[in-house]
DNA sequence: AGCACGCCGACT
DNA sequence: GTCGGCGTGCTC
């Protein structure tokens, strides 16, 4: 017997099937990992196929020196999945297996966790001394509990009497398998009674094809998923539900639990090596039947799919922007086409993407388009800051949302303040010569954090003295860019010294349960502040929440990316449903430096099927996805002349295409990469618009070039997200 | 990726 | 003479 093994290895040279003597005495299955000789090392790979005879020379093959683990960790429906990814995203094969298990696994890190556990044997007499008080009660004790229990049950009565009765026979020692089960509050789950809307959905949602449920803000969409998901398991089917890894609260989180108990495995980045593991198996092995995580749980190793979800389906975290690049709606298409079941894309702002999709009918559309409490949306007000800067207000806050937070604060409730930029304020900047801080490895420029009074490199974190002094010109004239949450915050204190004022962002929620610890804060007082990046738009339920402030919309409108406009809509009516979650009526004050952006008209109304139609339109004529395709090839290298050379021959290549496909290719150019240099590497691309009948083809053809030139790997992308 | 093999410069 | 630089190529 020989096997087809990828070795675990993530190299260009390395990612093909290489072939290996299975040995008699070793009963291996596809998807095992396994040890085998590689050169003069000895490796870890991947059993992919078993087969009668070889490709290779047999004379040149060897053995496989032993398995890693005794189960398959690669189940069939995995290695289809792993030949779709590496066709579809160009990556290497080894990468994407890593994808399947569990990090902590491949490191050797874990290991199962084993308990000792002891039963009672009731074949045998019991023969006690009438003194062995302690025996007896552990006799007792086991009695009643179905004639077994652990050690750590055990030990109360002391270790000499279990020594004791082990020794006479009457107990016998065995040694389980236990897991670590991440810890969750489990409130008692109240189930609540679907609304017309939501039970039309849930019946709608049958067939093996793919729904896209858009449901505003507040309309139940999360009930609507947990009756999928029951109904999955009712059909002795298991099930997927992915959210943001943002919005994986304790909330959704315990109530999930609350609801399905043991049945949930939770796969998120707050887990120890040891519960990730340990979560990981019991979804491997069936106990647990639903997976619950971030983009990841995607790969959850679970059989007999018979429901997937997507939440927050427009969210970037979907789309993997690092080594194995790829889109978890991909992937879920695939897994629910292999397992024929319905797959559910929700959100209450579809990307453009997979509305325009439904239009065409390739997904179907289910709606939700009423609160489930019935209350309206909150108010958003629009603030013109030119018009403030012009009646002499240059601060960061309009006199209405001061005014507004007065209000706040004066009825001891509590306001949420949105800036989507962390640290005190983004650069530093020399007034006389235009001179601006940048990281000396990445190009960037380097953010101002006033905490410990430091630049900082969001690339790679390296850190350096504020500037006092131009080092171009020697002025002293240096002023700071825009404004970041430090920044709000330490204006706020000025103008509400005695009100307690909290701040949530990538800094300050570094530390395990720093997040919960902020957020229980501003739960207990009255009244507070929040300010806060993204990571306050999402899923939080605060009931004296009654003002939400964002203080510079257009931050998210000017990035030199198609997809701004989209995101600064969403991100306004995802801010905004944070307002008003009771009884009180909410409010939202959005500033903004271009008021007639008409972004802001429709997000404002939550006009969503207007927003879609104007975005759809300028998409359109402008030739951008979803009516083209984008594909930009990043080249990265210690060694710029290298990279450059390479660039140049793939470019010179690509650009002869245009003979073929010259009207296909809608834009074609190579250039320095915006970030120019990270960690040291020079980074230069080739960027591409097509148009989409041929889009496949070209692509095709692009890569192939590409591949065949590079001696290192070159990152691939389709339509990215941010051109870093 | 890692490691061996291999062909040219400055040293005990 | 030979120790060692890192270029090239191979690993079932």
């Amino acid at each position: 017997m020989y096997a087809k093994v990828i070795i675990d290895q993530d190299a260009k040279a390395l990612d093909r099937v290489f072939e290996y003597i299975v040995p008699d005495d070793l009963d291996i299955v596809t998807g095992m990992r396994v040890y085998v000789p590689f050169g003069c090392r000895i490796l870890q790979g991947f059993v992919v196929d078993l087969c009668d005879k070889c490709d290779y020379d047999p004379s040149k093959l060897k053995k496989i020196i032993s398995k890693i683990e005794d189960f398959p960790a690669i189940k069939q429906e995995m290695l289809s999945l792993m030949q779709y990814m590496a066709k579809k995203n160009h990556l290497k094969l080894a990468s994407i297996l890593r994808l399947f298990i569990p990090a902590e696994m491949r490191e050797g890190k874990v290991k199962e966790l084993f308990e000792t556990h002891y039963l009672f044997n009731a074949e045998i007499e019991i023969n006690i001394a009438k003194n062995a008080k302690k025996q007896q009660e552990i006799i007792d004790y086991l009695k009643n509990h179905n004639n077994h229990a652990s050690s750590s049950e055990l030990n109360q009565f002391g270790y000499g009497a279990i020594k004791a009765l082990t020794d006479k026979g009457i107990l016998i020692k065995e040694k389980r398998e236990v897991r670590r089960a991440p810890f969750v509050i489990s409130e008692t789950a109240k189930k609540v009674k679907l609304n017309v809307d939501q039970q039309k959905a849930v019946e709608k949602i049958t067939e093996d094809k793919t729904y896209l449920l858009h449901g505003v803000t507040g309309s139940g969409k999360t009930e609507v998923y947990m009756h999928l998901i029951e109904r999955a398991l009712t059909q002795g089917k298991n099930a997927i539900m992915l959210v943001p890894e943002i919005s994986l609260t304790p909330q959704i989180m315990s109530n999930f639990k609350s609801r399905f108990g043991d049945a949930v495995a939770l796969l998120h980045s707050g887990l120890s090596a040891g519960e990730r593991f340990d979560e990981w198996k019991r979804l491997f092995s069936g106990e647990a039947r639903i997976a619950i995580g971030a983009r990841s749980a995607i790969f959850a190793p679970l059989e007999n799919l018979g429901m997937i979800i997507i939440d927050e389906e427009h969210e970037q975290s979907y789309i993997s922007e690092s080594n194995p690049r790829f889109d978890t709606h991909d992937v879920a298409q695939f897994r629910a086409r292999y397992n024929k079941c319905p797959l559910v894309f929700g959100s209450a702002t579809p990307s453009i993407e997979s509305y325009e999709k439904a239009l065409q009918g390739l997904y179907s559309l289910v709606e939700l388009p009423v609160r489930a409490n019935g209350k309206e949306l909150p108010k958003i007000q629009i603030i013109d800051m030119m018009a403030e800067i012009r009646t002499g207000n240059s601060g960061i806050f309009s006199n209405q949302l001061l005014a507004d937070l007065t209000n706040v604060v004066n009825n001891k409730k509590q306001a949420m303040i949105f800036i989507n930029r962390r640290g005190y304020s983004s650069f530093q900047r020399c007034r006389d010569c235009g001179y601006i801080a940048k990281c000396v490895d990445c190009d960037v420029s380097l953010v101002y954090h006033r905490e410990d009074n430091r630049l900082k490199c969001h690339y790679c974190g390296k850190q350096y003295k504020v500037l006092t002094r131009c080092p171009k010109c020697g002025s002293e004239n240096i002023k700071n860019g825009a404004v970041g949450t430090e920044q709000v915050v330490s204006k706020l204190k000025e103008y509400f010294p005695d009100v307690k004022i909290l701040r949530m962002d990538n800094d300050t929620t570094s530390t395990k349960n720093a997040h919960q610890k902020i957020l229980n804060e501003f739960k207990n007082s009255l009244p507070a502040i929040l300010v806060g990046t993204q990571m306050i738009a999402k899923g939080h339920d605060f009931e004296n929440v009654v003002l939400v402030g964002i203080v510079d919309a257009d931050q998210s409108l000017y990035h030199a990316d198609y997809r701004s406009t989209e995101r600064t809509f969403q991100l306004i009516t995802q801010v905004s449903g944070r307002a008003g979650r009771s009884e009180a009526e909410g409010k939202v004050v959005l500033q903004t430096y271009s008021p007639r952006h008409y972004v802001y008209k429709f997000a404002s109304n939550y006009d969503y099927k207007g927003f879609f139609r104007k975005e759809e339109n300028i998409r359109q004529t402008s030739q951008f996805p979803p009516f083209t395709r984008i594909i930009r090839i990043l080249f990265s290298d210690h060694d710029e002349n290298y990279v450059r050379e390479l660039l140049k021959v793939c470019y010179t290549e690509i650009e002869g295409l245009k003979e073929r496909y010259n009207n296909d290719i809608i834009y074609l150019d190579a250039m320095k990469s915006p970030i120019k240099r990270i960690q040291d590497k020079y980074r230069y691309q080739i960027m591409m618009r097509l148009k989409l009948e041929n889009a496949d083809k070209i692509e095709e053809e692009v890569f192939n070039i590409v591949d065949k030139n590079s001696k290192t790997s070159v990152f691939f992308e389709i339509n990215p997200q941010n051109l870093s």
